[in-house]
DNA sequence: TCTGGGGTCCTAGGACCC
DNA sequence: TCTGGGGTCCTAGGACCC
């Protein structure tokens, strides 16, 4: 029988702020999504105050000053340095590792005895090598660990470390009622609601319900997370990360945006933003997809959406190459007389680089151009982002994002770097 | 005034083929 | 009178995740 550990970390963003300003344990953090929108991290004590999770941030801009809440810009540079070190201090602890997304992780535990002990020094070894705390739920299924996970940071007597082995029967039953269907991975709103009709509204509900009548109600995925909870393995630990099959990179606009030019500068950022992404994977793309829409909060303002996909000759890594079929895009797709709140790029048809089809009649893109791009990534990785890029990228800057209480990037950044005295 | 930015998978239905 | 059936591929849309 296969043991899982999923690992998380707690508050992951409001922690990261938390680990390099200690006058904020104990007080309220929130941490808010691209361009101060929405709440996407809460510490515990936001929480406590009644703040929900992604609700814009202008709902509770007054509570936040009245109770001293420390609100930040989010700052990904932070979060994903934290991140990977979080991850390498988790996976020494794991057989094997399955980095699940910024803040979780499954490891395999099989064979490795007094696991109360063992979670317990993985909890304090994180938090003593990155400053994290986490919560580790233990179980025979990635479904059962995720809900082992939630229990742990649920139940405040679980001390953030539980595992479903530790109850008896009964008791798991018990525990079971007392989660709501929807707290199931994989279990989301839409689900959770005609559950509801059908008399399913626990976890324990739906570990006893029907697989036939879920298939034939839902999918096979819902089935399988019937077959997970109770005990039997559907999903498989995916230690090597697939390479994507779409990458996308748009932005919403701290302010609205009517001319063309401001667009394609966005674009152009966009564009290189993925074909940046795309060389990290070693992949190239056949199609690129360019998008623009208006505010549709604005009920009020006319709108509209834009929306087309070009296809390139080759497939296609270079920055120009997919910059300029973007901007071909958008030309196409740009309305004049509109306020424009979001642009943004998607890749998609990915492949591995070098393994193209070739067309007979079209001459072969220049091969030093694959030169070209790795120099520019290396001097990007070396000197910051964007130290080199595209002219197209600084036509107008108008388009930026608001950030207005981002913390420095304590890890990454020498003239940010933190000072001890 | 102010509302994120990524991803994946599955299904149904239509086009098309033999 | 009687008008097949099996298969694949593609797309749009819907659901989920963080």
């Amino acid at each position: 029988m296969p043991l899982f550990a999923l690992v998380d970390g707690n508050s992951f963003y409001a922690s990261c702020e938390r680990a390099f300003r200690p006058d904020l344990i104990g007080r309220p953090i929130v941490v808010l999504s691209n361009n101060d929108g929405c709440v996407v991290a809460r510490s515990a004590e936001a929480k406590a105050l009644g703040i929900k999770g992604f609700v814009p941030f202008f709902e509770i801009r007054d509570m936040c000053e009245r109770h001293g809440v420390a609100v930040f810009s989010s700052n990904y540079a932070l979060y994903g340095d934290m991140s990977k070190r979080m991850m390498v201090v988790i996976g020494g602890w794991g057989i094997e590792q399955e980095v699940y997304s910024v803040d979780e992780s499954f490891i395999t535990l099989d064979g490795i005895p007094n696991l109360k002990d063992y979670a317990t020094r993985l909890r304090a070894d994180v938090l003593q090598r990155v400053g994290i705390p986490t919560c580790v739920g233990i179980g025979t299924t990635k479904t059962l660990a995720k809900l082992a996970n939630h229990v742990g940071k649920k139940f405040p007597k679980a001390e953030g470390v539980f595992s479903w082995d530790w109850l008896t029967a009964d008791w798991q039953d018990k525990l079971m009622a007392r989660i709501e269907v929807g707290d199931v991975w994989g279990i989301g709103r839409r689900i959770s609601e005609k559950l509801g009709t059908m008399g399913i509204h626990t976890a324990l509900d739906l570990q006893r319900s029907d697989p036939r009548e879920i298939k034939r109600s839902f999918n096979v995925v819902v089935e399988r997370t019937v077959a997970e909870l109770n005990g039997v393995n559907c999903l498989a630990l995916e230690d090597v990360s697939p390479d994507k099959q779409q990458i996308i990179a748009s932005r919403s606009f701290a302010e609205l945006v009517g001319d063309f030019d401001t667009l394609a500068s966005a674009i152009s950022h966009h564009a290189c933003r993925a074909a940046e992404k795309l060389r990290q994977q070693n992949s190239a793309a056949r199609m690129v997809g360019v998008s623009i829409c208006t505010n549709p909060f604005r009920e009020r303002d006319s709108q509209y959406t834009g929306w087309i996909v070009i296809p390139l000759v080759h497939p296609s890594a270079d920055s120009a190459v997919i910059t300029h079929a973007a901007l071909a895009g958008l030309r196409a797709i740009y309305r004049k007389g509109y306020r424009y709140k979001k642009a943004g790029v998607i890749l998609t048809e990915i492949g591995p680089q070098g393994l193209e089809q070739r067309d007979l009649f079209v001459p072969l893109p220049d091969p030093r151009r694959a030169k070209v791009m790795a120099v520019m990534d290396r001097v990007n990785a070396e000197f910051g982002r964007g130290t080199l890029r595209l002219a197209s990228e600084q036509l107008q800057r108008g388009w930026a994002m608001r950030q207005e209480q981002r913390s420095p990037r304590w890890t990454t950044h020498w003239e940010e770097i933190i000072t001890v005295r």
